[in-house]
DNA sequence: GTTGTACCTTGACTTGAGTCAAATGCTTCG
DNA sequence: CGAAGCATTTGACTCAAGTCAAGGTACAAC
């Protein structure tokens, strides 16, 4: 009879196509944690104890403090933070604030090192799974260093989107605080970028945004040609 | 006896710790390639065929084109790169151009994804690998969204430098030009940040920089407490 | 040489985003 | 309800970095 938290294991990326056996030891050594909004699961500087699996809810990673803070991306259910400082056994270079109440799984840090020397899917999808993120890593940074406010926050706002054609509307990922610093730039500029977008199709209303045509911001998040 | 690359990569971080056997496969799917300063060893966008190690000489990692070209990083001996294009098998997110003359060793993609589902150690070591950059690039992340232009030189040059107390002198990782768009800012702007660094015991004399004491320069780059 | 062609520096001016400060809302809590 | 406490918006002003436009400077080719 299969281990009761498999079926949470089946629910995040980096487990999901694991063989049955391997997700058996994994349940086995992982726990279910609750997290309530606001609340700091880790902060920067800590000993890495574990990998944060999210099944419910999520967090935004955040560099630095007070007036410092940058925040690197957003994480929601399916997926997973940390996995770079448990392998490597490296302090946290971030800290994770709860964006909602929710609920995580586990993962001692010591042992999923250990797992990862012996089980080669692990550590081949482990492999595929820090690869993705590069990718992210990557566009972001290019992101940042060439394109200005409002570019930025269109294409975060196509990428927070579920479909890519024609009307959305969704609630953003964090505060509005956490998304501006997360597009590098102060909530104030976030505040009036929005408002200058709202003539290419963009409503807010609170933490809910409503886009009229994504064709159309699209048009705005890259006038050059494309290169994801 | 073993084969005559295996000497080459050993001096390759990615394949250093790996045992001899695996070493012996991966030397046998290689192959060296010189390639000469300003060349483009590959183009965003292109599918994804070999991982390339620098036995000597470097790369500047580019993504977009023309005046929207962002550096992402550069690279030199013992590095290596698009481990994760080749893992996942997707188009490059960026260009590599020649920093210098030099050689690399191509692994082809296809053969390391094989490689990589059957040899535990490979496995781990590149997920360690890919673990230490995806460190580098929130770093970067982060000092771009907290940090002005004088503190992020400053920080730059401190990481270019092979000490890490007194004074010291290098040649910067490629021109000027491309220093520039590493750190986010125009040629124009690095120019005249240089000059305000002067009085920090900066020296520049073309691509020579001369830093009087690095822990004078560690002041400006991080006035306040301390995140790696 | 001198002509060319990059790369880099400098200066003057512009601008996008930051800063500071004052409303406005929205919740929470007594 | 009203006060307190945040998050967000708006407005006025500032400033760091970008842009545009000359110069230098170094090296390569003729």
């Amino acid at each position: 009879m299969p281990h009761p938290r498999v079926p949470f294991l089946k629910k995040i990326q980096l487990f999901a196509p694991l063989p049955e056996a391997t997700l058996e030891r994994i349940a086995e050594i992982s726990g279910l944690q609750r997290f309530s909004d606001h609340g700091f699961l880790f902060r920067e500087g800590e000993e890495p104890d574990f990998v944060y699996c999210f099944i419910e809810g999520g967090v935004v990673l955040v560099g630095g403090v007070g007036s410092q803070e940058a925040v690197i991306e957003f994480f929601g259910p399916g997926e997973s933070v940390l996995l770079p400082a448990a392998l490597l056994g490296l302090p946290y270079l971030v800290s994770a604030r709860a964006t909602s109440d929710g609920q995580a799984l586990l993962i001692p840090a010591g042992k999923l090192r250990s797992l990862i020397d012996e089980d080669v899917a692990l550590a081949a999808q482990c492999a595929r799974v820090l690869s993705r993120h590069w990718r992210v890593l990557i566009n972001q940074i290019k992101e940042i260093k060439t394109q200005g406010a409002a570019e930025r926050l269109a294409h975060f706002l196509i990428s927070q989107a579920e479909k890519t054609h024609g009307p959305v509307a969704f609630a953003l990922p964090g505060m509005k605080k956490e998304v501006a610093t997360r597009l590098g730039i102060k909530p104030e500029t976030l505040s009036r970028t929005l408002r200058k977008l709202r003539d290419f199709g963009v409503e807010s209303d609170g933490d809910t945004i409503r886009i009229s045509s994504l064709e159309r911001l699209a048009e705005i998040a890259n006038p050059r040609a494309g290169g994801e």
